[in-house]
DNA sequence: ATTTTATTAGGACAATCATCCTAACCAAAA
DNA sequence: TTTTGGTTAGGATGATTGTCCTAATAAAAT
């Protein structure tokens, strides 16, 4: 928490409510409550609303990138990395029972407001896709890669949504089993 | 669209309104501009806005149960009627790709904004739910008809979010034809 | 024809929102 | 010490929100 300028305290806080509230239902005060500032001193450090979303979109890709290239090294096979994504279920678990995933309910609000940052929140699920694709590949499946990357993220962010819905904790355990299981059949067919 | 009464008029266009923007993002004036009556008309039909989300979720439980009911009889077997669940996303594909799956944002929307019909929109989840579940038992899956109906749920929930944030028609058929595979699966099993 | 009831329109209301402005503060530089 | 520039607080603004009231109208019943 130390050494963060008061601009990165109010992204995070941002990011934050935004999860938690959605962005729309997430008001300035809001914010400038959870920080403890002033809602005029908002004004220095962010001019719009959109522009803090913005902020808070960037902060989460540039967080998804590292904890992907930290699942690129740690992971010493493909199958374990992929393994890694499947398992964020369980290590977000708490959250994702209250609020879903992050990535799919902003992206979800963003398309029904119609709103311009729409394109780049896309970008987050693009982050997964295309690195999950990668792992398929050098598992030895370059032609479906891309499917099975759908299909994977898919999977994820319907546990999730229903894992949130129901609030079941034995559920996403069940269906995350269920992926390492569907997962292995890929495995095992390498040489 | 006659014989409707405009109380119904208003729960009809808000049901839509509330699907492409989402309910908070909707106003009393969105509503009453969409069915051309006055905004202070309104306060004769609904006196709050979550008297229109009741309503609104209650023709949607109602639209619901009238819609299993009929595949209900329109499948000779249980396999048929779990198809025509499965069937839904081609069938409300192109405001699928738009909007997403309108019981999974809503249910996630109200999550959100902890908002009190939040438990009343889930029964939207639990109509399909129970339904699937009952179409499993009868296919001879007693013990894990449930665990089934989840999984095929949240299938369809996944499939619908992604279609929508990639706005990708292919990737919905292609699941949709996974899907109907996977099902196919059990049905075999039967004597 | 008269009364009653149902329906409508239009505006008032306070609250909240994002946004913007200005004056004050405060630390570092000159 | 004085000046400068980054930072803060607090209030003003206009628009929009959900809610509510009242008067006018239409329809129905007596």
């Amino acid at each position: 928490m130390s050494g963060m300028t008061k601009r990165d305290l109010i992204i995070t806080e941002a990011d934050q409510l935004f999860y938690q509230q959605g962005f729309e239902h997430t008001s300035f005060a809001n914010i400038a409550a959870a920080v403890k500032i002033s809602r005029g001193n908002f004004y220095y450090h962010f001019k719009t609303k959109d522009e803090i979303l913005d902020a808070v979109i960037q902060l989460r890709l540039s967080n998804t990138q590292a904890m992907l290239e930290q699942w690129q090294i740690e992971g010493a096979e493909p199958a374990d990395r992929i393994a890694s994504f499947i398992n964020i279920l369980l290590l977000k678990r708490v959250k994702i029972q209250r609020f879903g995933c992050p990535v799919g309910t902003l992206t979800t609000e963003l398309t029904k407001l119609q709103h311009p940052a729409q394109e780049e929140a896309n970008k987050l699920f693009s982050l997964f896709r295309i690195w999950l694709c990668k792992q398929f590949q050098a598992l030895g499946y370059p032609q479906d890669a891309d499917d099975l990357a759908m299909h994977l993220l898919a999977r994820s962010q319907g546990v999730s949504t229903l894992a949130s819905a129901f609030n079941d904790e034995q559920f996403i355990r069940t269906e995350v089993e269920q992926m390492h299981q569907w997962l292995q059949q890929y495995t095992q067919k390498v040489a």
